[in-house]
DNA sequence: CGCTCTCCCCTCGAATGTCTAGGGAAGAGT
DNA sequence: ACTCTTCCCTAGACATTCGAGGGGAGAGCG
């Protein structure tokens, strides 16, 4: 199974950790639910990131479990049955606290990318 | 649990995925053994990235078992037995190719979190 | 000499989060 | 009737990180 070799996860998708803050942001304007949260994240990064349903809806139930986002269930757009989701006040700080250290991290990445050749 | 409130990983690490770029990274000045590695990435960053050995050495094997790099046995600064890592062609490509996708990423991400108040 | 410190390597198990690959219900459009 | 799309969900495999260990061996000091 590895001389096929039509392999390594092309679409890249997303690094660990970073699914619950693209969550709590798509959250941040308004009440969402699950396949729409997945739609929006998509288009706002112009089709660049790719949200599974099996990484979405898992991680907001987690999300849900640690009080960040609350649901409930509602029509959506298309008239079905959805499960929308809001942040709570918690949920609201943990994104600040999130893009924080994502962008920490992204700085101190860089500067490693970026770092003056070294001896 | 919130009372203490003490704690929340604060020493924030990394995100999964973003080691072997960097180690890829500090291998493409020099070859090093991993201790030096360990430092030389906490000192670029200027201490805002750790690296556990827990993750290191693990990473290390992956790698070069992956063919990115390769070892060999030699005398550190310290004049201590160490396990010297250098870049193959193929590690060099990876550099390549990794840091390519984490500029994609940082700017798709960076799209979301920066996207038009959105209906 | 014995002691401690630092350097340097390693492994294991738990925890976490993602992906693939399913399954299912129900409205909309033909 | 049929298919498409929307919408929800789970289970198992997988990858990676982390914490907590264990160990050897040179350096410096009393």
């Amino acid at each position: 199974m590895k001389e096929t070799g039509r392999q390594q996860p092309d679409r890249a998708v997303l690094l660990q950790g970073t699914l619950d803050m693209l969550v709590l942001r798509a959250l941040s304007c308004s009440a969402r639910h699950g396949y729409d949260i997945a739609r929006w994240i998509e288009e706002s990064s112009a089709d660049a990131l790719e949200v599974e349903e099996g990484s979405l809806y898992p991680a907001l139930h987690r999300m849900e479990r640690k009080g960040w986002i609350s649901a409930e269930w509602g029509q959506s757009a298309a008239n079905r049955r959805a499960k929308f989701y809001k942040l709570t006040r918690a949920g609201r700080a943990q994104l600040t606290v999130e893009i924080r250290e994502w962008e920490l991290l992204v700085r101190a990445i860089s500067q490693v990318l970026h770092s003056p050749a070294t001896e």
